[in-house]
DNA sequence: GTCTATAGGCAGATAGAC
DNA sequence: GTCTATCTGCCTATAGAC
């Protein structure tokens, strides 16, 4: 039969790099004007093709969604794997956490599922599990560096980790919020700089 | 002529009455689902009347969201005076501040600003400066408090008040936004406690 | 003030030729 | 894989009767 698994490997190749193309246009618009504010259309004008095309792709636009978050997620996750790698002590760490985001800011976007969160009411039930999926991913990995960070001295703070964890995760993702109107990276990284002093160990 | 001014005082009541209430409904709408997931329909069912109708009150949904906005500021405006009216300590005026946002997401509705702040790209010139200016409004009143508290020594803080104004108001919308998801008032809850426990002078 | 009726456009989506 | 053509439905908005 005339499955994906009989054509061409150049052609598969072709075939998803059309997918990626249309993945990289997908994010940039949700990343910038949210998931309900964009089209096919938008997407069919970008890229020179028609919307049809693009159903070839992704059946409808809940599967499309559905798969910008799962490359997200694959994405940031292995950013995360290589903060790791560096091995750096745990301030360090935050403040390559923080960068990611200031690096998207940078580029006039929303972390998509900040952008997610705020249309969750919206969204099909898949997106929204894997927006969750993601914030839980995030915690997970702040936490192991929070309590590194506070077995050996460099880190200092109250509670459990996991609560500051989330503190930081809504206070990255707050601070875009407010500064994407300003359009002023600079209100970003105050209150980065001043969220991270606060876990700084008291001299 | 026939203007407002000459219908009846009655009328008049009703007419403003009408008005509140489709902007209640729009108000509900805009904060759990944002200004871009909602339509005239939606309104217009809710309350029984037709869409037609709603367009006596606001021409359009432009007019209706910058109507709707400067409701909220004035309302907001109103509940700060309110806790300064209570000649609070700085620490209380915070912990009162926070709690606004708390009830709005108790209501498992998201700051109307919030959410318009993340779908600033799509929405009218009128209505973004009016989100800027909830926000301007909002570190303003911020800055006094906690300039007042460090002041009297009630608060403790580095820089200019402006800054940790900045990170109050950011760390409190990225709290709402990241908790929605999860349904859970508790995560919303912690982080506030971290936030307003850091600003308090070190034993 | 609220209604019926309708315009005009764009949304997401599908069928079928090439 | 991409196209043309088309469908259906919902959107914002308006005209005009009551």
């Amino acid at each position: 039969m005339a499955t994906r698994t009989s054509i061409g490997a150049k052609r598969e190749r072709a075939r998803r790099n059309t997918a990626e193309s249309i993945l990289d246009v997908a994010e940039q618009l949700v990343q910038s004007r949210g998931f309900n504010a964009f089209s096919y259309a938008d997407i069919a004008n970008t890229l020179g093709v028609t919307k049809a095309s693009l159903h070839y792709h992704f059946p409808g636009k809940a599967e499309l969604g559905h798969a910008l978050l799962a490359r997200y997620a694959r994405r940031f996750a292995d950013a995360l794997a290589e903060i790791d790698r560096g091995r750096l002590p745990a301030p360090d760490r935050l403040a390559a956490y923080a960068e990611l985001y200031a690096t998207t800011l940078r580029r006039r976007r929303m972390c998509l599922c900040g952008m997610l969160a705020a249309e969750f009411a919206t969204l099909p039930k898949p997106i929204n599990e894997a927006v969750v999926a993601f914030f839980d991913d995030n915690e997970r990995w702040l936490m192991s560096v929070l309590e590194q960070g506070r077995a050996d001295g460099t880190l200092e703070f109250e509670g459990p980790a996991g609560d500051t964890a989330r503190m930081i995760i809504g206070s990255l993702e707050g601070a875009m919020l407010v500064t994407r109107p300003y359009g002023d990276v600079g209100r970003f990284n105050t209150t980065v700089a001043a969220l991270l002093a606060s876990l700084e160990p008291q001299a």
